[in-house]
DNA sequence: GCGATTGTTTGCGCTGCATCAAACACGTTT
DNA sequence: AAACGTGTTTGATGCAGCGCAAACAATCGC
């Protein structure tokens, strides 16, 4: 296994205030691994061996129902933790996580988990206040598929996704990795033909410009308008 | 300050492992207080000042959307952590907290929070247990909205009802605090109308008996029948 | 280059459930 | 008892959005 440059992790809030030699330390027990797109990282419901940090791609994290149906629970970006089972107390993974695009990760043993939690402060902390941001964003989830309609579930689904992994062009924000009108509607509990007649209308309108697995939000702040009034149809 | 007795809270996973002497300090620092009916615990948005134990009585969580929407997030149970903002890196609470009967809770300064987790190791891990099984839970309801038709939904609310907070009687499971259809259909995401159809239906078929701010699950098999499949119209 | 595969668009009919509306039951106050 | 408030039942109506179906467009493999 080739040593690992900690400048990798350095910058991320899990790893703040460590000395290089504690960081090179963290490193020596991560392996590095090249993930292809479409593969899975881990399976829902499988044992819980590692823990992950995803270093550069983007990774779905998909719930699947015993009838077969698919929920995208969330995205994940570079620089955040995935597959902690163990700190919620859980031996096995609770959903899946396939990569959306090439990825590159580290991998830990899970059972490292609690000893750099112990060991490194900041880590421990850094990881709940993830879960907790999470819990919250999943409450937020809860109350939008309570309350509002297919439109502004879709339209704060791809608010989110602008603000989280968003990259300015000359369009707009384009949403930087390759997203299906399929994926969109396992985000927000519809289907692909809603989504799909959706984002043609916002293309007339001008919203958004869109194609074959690709988004860009032309005009976030319409499309806010949209998400959040009980929209006066004009 | 009356002395509190260590035996309100010498049982609960939280406080596992602690001597005498250190439950007592703990309890030093708390105050016991006793919460009637409908009175708001603590107020979404609210500084998170206090976090709680919930000593008896249930508690709703509700969530309020801008435009006067409410949501129930989750009913607690006496033993359970409530308002643990701080421990999620909030410093103000992300939802509300009614009670749903008479109630007595033991309340702490927030500060303390990280203290005691950071003195008792068992503290700290009780908790992020919890939050982890919470976000699991909060997960479950994502799934349920998405895939799920109103009827499974309020099936499945109704029997997790009955399994955390039921009370075997001679006619059944029954929900052991008063609730409304209205209360029902803040936990499903339908209307209080809805609710009260099926309910009605159920009880022809002899499913659950329900009355005023009452319901009783009779058969809870069958119940999690129609909860599960996909229901082939009989 | 050509077919095969995968993703997208769009039309149409149907239905689950929200919305509106009214009446009813029970408990509480006067 | 009568009057009131709060929770519940039930009917009638409308429509958002799902299911189904068919055609189309882009990309991949050979």
């Amino acid at each position: 296994m080739s040593q690992l440059d900690h400048s990798l992790i350095a910058g991320l809030p899990q790893f703040q205030g460590m000395t290089s030699e504690e960081l090179d330390h963290v490193l020596a027990n991560a392996r590095s691994q090249r993930i292809a797109k479409d593969t899975t990282i881990f399976e829902q419901e499988g044992e819980a061996n590692s823990f992950f940090l995803l270093l550069d791609g983007h990774v779905r994290v998909v719930k699947s129902t015993p009838d077969g149906q698919q929920v995208i629970v969330r995205y994940i970006s570079s620089g955040e933790l995935l597959g902690i089972a163990h700190a919620l107390g859980r031996t096995t993974y609770p959903a899946s996580a396939v990569a959306a695009v090439d990825c590159v990760v580290l991998a830990w043993p899970s059972r490292l988990w609690s000893r750099f939690s112990a060991q490194y402060p900041a880590f421990g902390v850094g990881t709940y206040k993830t879960v907790g941001s999470r819990l919250q964003e999943a409450h937020t989830r809860v109350i939008e598929m309570s309350t509002e309609q297919v439109e502004q579930r879709v339209a704060h689904a791809l608010l989110r996704l602008a603000n989280q992994t968003g990259k300015k062009t000359a369009e707009g924000v384009l949403i930087d990795f390759p997203i299906s009108r399929q994926d969109i509607a396992e985000m927000t509990g519809t289907t692909l033909h809603t989504v799909s007649r959706l984002l043609s209308a916002w293309e007339t309108k001008g919203l958004v410009r869109s194609g074959r697995q690709k988004v860009t939000v032309v005009e976030p702040h319409k499309l806010f308008m949209l998400a959040e009034g009980r929209p006066k149809k004009d």
